[in-house]
RNA sequence: GGGCCCGUAGCUCAAUUGGUUAGAGCAGAGCGCUCAUAACGCUUUGGUUGGGGGUUCGAGUCCCUCCGGGCCUACCA
């Protein structure tokens, strides 16, 4: 038995997240997660809200709710969005918790004493109105190169133009349109990442099994233009870790917080804790996931994120841990994604376009969603959510093979033999082939699941559903019943255990759909196919089964209009 | 501007890392079956691999160039 640790790319705290956030991180952690708890490895799999950073402050603005609150109040629904989901975190912690405000404390402090962080004091652009420094981001203006009116102090997104605030021609707070902007001097620490560069090279260079675009990403950063650059990890806002030198205060510093990308990660760290704090259990029990001096030696550590993380994750969360100088587990697998688009335009949080986490659920069960993200994910390049897609992949995959397979089976089962696993017949060569094409399928579904490839898994997957009915069609028990009833008992009885085969191996995509199977067919045996011959003889003759209520029914060509409508637009 | 990724059948994707005649699923066409959710099975039509050039005995794969899409570019997260 191994033990896997696995996170999930911590989502922000300013809203509900949209399909493509959660195909991008939360939703194949989750797959992976159940698949090695199915085949008897130990997992701990954790994810956390992301809940500090300018965005949170003007969320909570908007929302008219001190930012404590409204965090709180946003980690609550998220919470049970991802419970309806499925999303089987052992821990759904808060970047905000007290554990991650000691252990951001402790690690800074640990930084500071191995000579990794630097004070540099610096001009920033402060607005007199919002009471606030601004980020590039949040001034706006006209661009001094093609006279856009509401370019970004960071760029103009009319001509790309890279800009810095100051360049901007009336330049005003994108918060509030104030122009009472001002330089003011402000202090900061920054990690030395510099100082860290080569040890972080030859780390990624070690990781010739990682996905293209995780490498790929994290050697532009070490080796673009003069390198891998210092990292300011603090900022002036209200919300956020104090910053401190571990648990001393930290001179100079009064007021500031951590960077939330400093403090982010961390989290992942600090939700173990979390987790065994909420059940007053040791510490122990935690440090033998994280801890390399505790037992963590033999984790496999795997985190999946969405493109945009992959700097954080590959080098300045690595460089906190490496330069703390402490045994802290460091990542070994990173699974990064491409981005999932809507309908011809990207998902957007901010422009409420594309379809929610709540409004899928508000609409169909969530395995429809697992099934059509995972078997779309956007491994290889961006992927798209059309309705027409969407309908036909969950009406083919969902209701016509699988769905219709328990339904033809169970329903037959019901009419010729009363219900009950029939007895009589001995496996001929039908079924002898039979049990070879689903051992070779179930390998390499086993295979592709360990190598996280997702979509092949989703495919051999469905691929072992056509199989049952290939086998059926060949049997054709409906036939047999009249001349050679050992026969249909045959084939119904490998029928009814395949069954169970497919709510077992199914259900890290499909988990309501596989337990209502189980249920179906009145048995708790979640045993993984290994042996298939075995396996196919779980349910005995004489034992009770039910015509389970359709599994997956259909999307109808007036929902998938009505849908496509309904979404068309941008959210309120 | 720079870097990276992607472009394969009407649609969604493969192709053992340069090796036979580029494969699946869906959609389309035909046949079969009647247990089943108008479901299932079998057969079958679709490709100048974005354009052009090059290297090679051999290129979807490597190089150059052009076109198109996307991401990042360190103070959004």
């Amino acid at each position: 038995m191994d033990r896997i640790l696995i996170t999930s790319a911590i989502p922000y705290i300013n809203g509900i997240k949209h399909l493509g956030n959660l195909v991008g991180s939360q939703l194949p952690a989750d797959l992976y997660a159940r698949y090695m708890r199915a085949r008897g490895h130990e997992v701990l799999f954790l994810c956390a809200t992301d809940e500090h950073g300018t965005p949170a402050e003007l969320a909570a603005d908007r929302a008219g709710k001190p930012v404590a609150e409204y965090c709180a109040e946003m980690w609550a629904i998220q919470k049970e969005l991802a419970d309806g989901f499925g999303l089987s975190f052992d821990k759904y912690g808060r970047s905000s918790s007290a554990q991650n405000h000691r252990l951001t404390q402790h690690l800074a402090g640990r930084l500071a004493e191995a000579g990794l962080i630097e004070e540099v004091t610096e001009n920033q652009l402060y607005s007199g109105t919002d009471g606030r420094f601004l980020p590039d981001r949040y001034v706006e203006g006209t661009c001094p190169e093609c006279g856009y009116e509401r370019a970004r102090g960071d760029q103009c997104e009319n001509c790309t133009k890279q800009l810095d605030p100051i360049d901007l021609i009336e330049p005003r707070s994108a918060i509030s349109g104030s122009t009472d902007l001002e330089m003011r001097e402000t202090k900061h620490l920054y990690l030395k990442q510099r100082n860290l560069r080569q040890q972080l090279s030859d780390w990624i260079d070690s990781k010739t099994d990682w996905p293209i675009l995780t490498t790929s990403i994290a050697r532009k950063w070490l080796d673009d233009g003069d390198g891998l650059q210092d990292r300011g990890i603090t900022r002036d806002l209200d919300w956020g870790v104090p910053v401190m030198r571990g648990d001393k205060p930290w001179p100079g510093m009064e007021g500031k917080v951590f960077y939330v990308w400093f403090d982010a990660p961390i989290e992942y760290i600090a939700c173990a804790k979390e987790w065994t704090d909420g059940r007053g259990a040791e510490d122990a029990e935690w440090e033998r996931w994280w801890r390399t001096d505790k037992g963590a030696d033999d984790v496999r550590y795997v985190q999946f994120m969405g493109k945009d993380n992959v700097p954080f994750h590959t080098l300045s969360f690595p460089a906190t841990i490496i330069g703390s100088g402490e045994p802290w587990k460091l990542v070994d697998y990173i699974k990064s994604f491409n981005y999932l688009n809507y309908d011809g335009g990207q998902f957007s949080t901010s422009l409420g376009r594309g379809v929610f986490m709540d409004q899928a659920l508000d609409i169909l069960p969530a395995d429809y969603w697992r099934w059509w993200l995972l078997s779309h994910a956007p491994e290889s390049s961006d992927s798209e959510f059309t309705w027409d897609n969407f309908q036909a992949s969950v009406n083919k995959d969902l209701a016509d093979v699988l769905g219709n397979f328990v339904s033809r089976v169970t329903k037959f089962c019901r009419s010729r033999f009363g219900g009950t696993v029939p007895s009589g017949g001995t496996p001929g060569p039908g079924e002898e082939a039979l049990i070879a094409r689903l051992e070779a399928g179930l390998k390499a579904y086993e295979t592709h699941m360990e190598a996280i490839e997702i979509r092949k898994s989703a495919a051999e997957l469905r691929a072992l559903w056509t199989a049952g009915n290939e086998y059926l069609q060949a049997a054709a028990p409906w036939t047999a019943y009249g001349k050679d009833p050992d026969r249909a008992a045959v084939a119904v009885r490998l029928a009814l255990n395949l069954i169970r085969i497919y709510a077992v191996i199914s259900a890290p995509f499909i988990p309501d759909a596989s337990a209502r199977m189980l249920d179906a067919l009145n048995s708790s045996d979640t045993a993984w196919p290994s042996e298939m011959g075995d396996a196919l003889a779980v349910l005995q003759p004489g034992h009770a089964i039910e015509v389970p209520d359709m599994l997956f029914r259909k999307i109808t060509d007036d929902e998938r209009e009505t849908w496509r409508a309904q979404f068309a637009g941008t959210r309120d």
